[in-house]
Parts: C-alpha cells; structure tokens; sequence
DNA sequence: CCGTATCCTTTTTGATACTG
DNA sequence: CAGTATCAAAAAGGATACGG
C-alpha cells in the first residue's frame, strides 16, 4: 500500500478523474455540442466548431469513439463520406453539458465583476 | 464581421467558454471537492487533494478567487493562518462537480470495457 | 472528402529552494 | 505556515502538406 489514509475521494489518482478530464476538455464539449443536435459529417463538425485543427478533431473523434460515446460510419462512396452519431452512453452526457453552459452564462457577469474588482485592487 | 453566419452556440470562442474550461480543469475541480465539506487551509488542501504542487495550489485558489468564487481569509497569527472558503457563487458549482463524478462511475465500466474492444481490434 | 504525418511553437506543469 | 521564484521538462496545440 502507498498509503494509509481511509479513502480520499479528491485525490488526484481517483479512476474516475480521468474521465471527467476528458469530457471536460475544449474540444470534446465543443464537438458533443454539435453531435447533440444529430449525426454529422467530419466536415460538418470542422466548419461547426470552428477554429478546430484537423488533427484535434480527428484526435477527439478518436478518442470519443475509444470510449464508446460516439458511433463512426463509413460508407464506401466516391467521395467518402462518414458519419458520426452519439452513442446512447454519449446522449446521456447531455443534460450534463447543458447544466454547465446554464452555470457559466448565468454567472459570467458576476464572475465578470468579481475579476474587475481583484485586478482594480492590485 | 469576421463570419456571417446566424450564430453558432458551439464556437471555440463563445464567452461561456472560458469559464468551462476553468472549472474543468483538473485541480480546481478538486479543489472546490474539498472545500465542498467545508473551509480549509492552504495545508489542508495540499493533503488532500494530493500531489499538487504549491505553484499549482496557490496559481488555482488564486484564480479562484479572482472569479469571486472562493474567499480567502488571512488571521494575522504566528504562525500564519489562511481559510479558504466556498462563496455562494462557489457554492452552486456543488450539484454540478456531483452531477459529472456521478456520471463518471456510472459510466466507467461500459467506457473501459468500450476501450478494450477498442484496443483490441487494432 | 476524410483524414494522417510531421514539425514546430506555445502552454502547462512539476520540482525544489527559498522568503515573509 | 503559507506561499513565491526559478528553471527545466513535458505535453498540448496549431499549421500545413500530403495520402487513401
């Protein structure tokens, strides 16, 4: 054992951080965002997000698919066209998403005040 | 006007976003675990949360506390003695932080068994 | 069209020694 | 005790050119 203590469910090694690191990150919320609305295209999702590299799409798409929160089909066309979907493990991330974006634009002002008011008393 | 397009909820550079990213971030959301059961000391969080560096420690309680979400109080005793607090701001972040750890088991699981399937159809 | 490979810059983080 | 300063290390991110 590395230690003692009883169980310190904030500890930076707690198995489940990692997960909520992940969906946390920029561009995974960004792209869940859009997927929400229904499937979309790789191009789709570039143009929706904005501002996105092609490898940090390609990463988090990867990456989403990896843990089973989102779907990718290919169809075999010329051009390729593929598609991404949330999976049903994805949808439920959902109301998650949306409760954090209700927090920050019901708080921006306030948080906005409070930063105005620390700097003016360098 | 940079883009013409109606309005995009889902750009990278939407104001709400900033704020996101700052209460995903991996120890503030550790942090605010903690002071969640009550007001600590700069020592007590350091223990708790556990392998955060003083830089890191100090850098987000700051942050913190620019945004009007914590308050610290510093008690003019030898030696120091400062209490980090949740403010009322602070204090609605709590069914949230809940909400995403709450998801997170629920879907460990089905995500790990996701990534072997994943890994192992290399 | 849907990506991958590469290279390079920028940001972030960590370790540690030291001060009020 | 509660931090700051400093330096090095690492990771993340972006731009872009190219491949299937």
């Amino acid at each position: 054992m590395t230690e003692d203590l009883p169980f310190n469910p904030y500890a930076a090694d707690c198995p489940s951080r990692g997960l909520v690191d992940r969906i946390g990150d920029k561009w995974t919320i960004l792209i869940i965002g859009v997927l929400s609305e229904g499937p979309a295209r790789y191009r789709d999702l570039a143009d929706q997000v904005g501002g996105i590299s092609p490898k940090m799409l390609s990463q988090t798409l990867k990456a989403l698919e990896r843990d089973g929160l989102i779907v990718r089909q290919a169809f075999a066309e010329v051009p390729p066209r593929v598609q991404y979907e949330l999976t049903e493990a994805g949808r439920t991330l959902q109301p998650l998403l949306l409760g954090l974006e209700t927090w920050a634009r019901e708080h921006m002002p306030g948080v906005l005040v409070s930063r105005e008011r620390y700097d003016g008393a360098a």
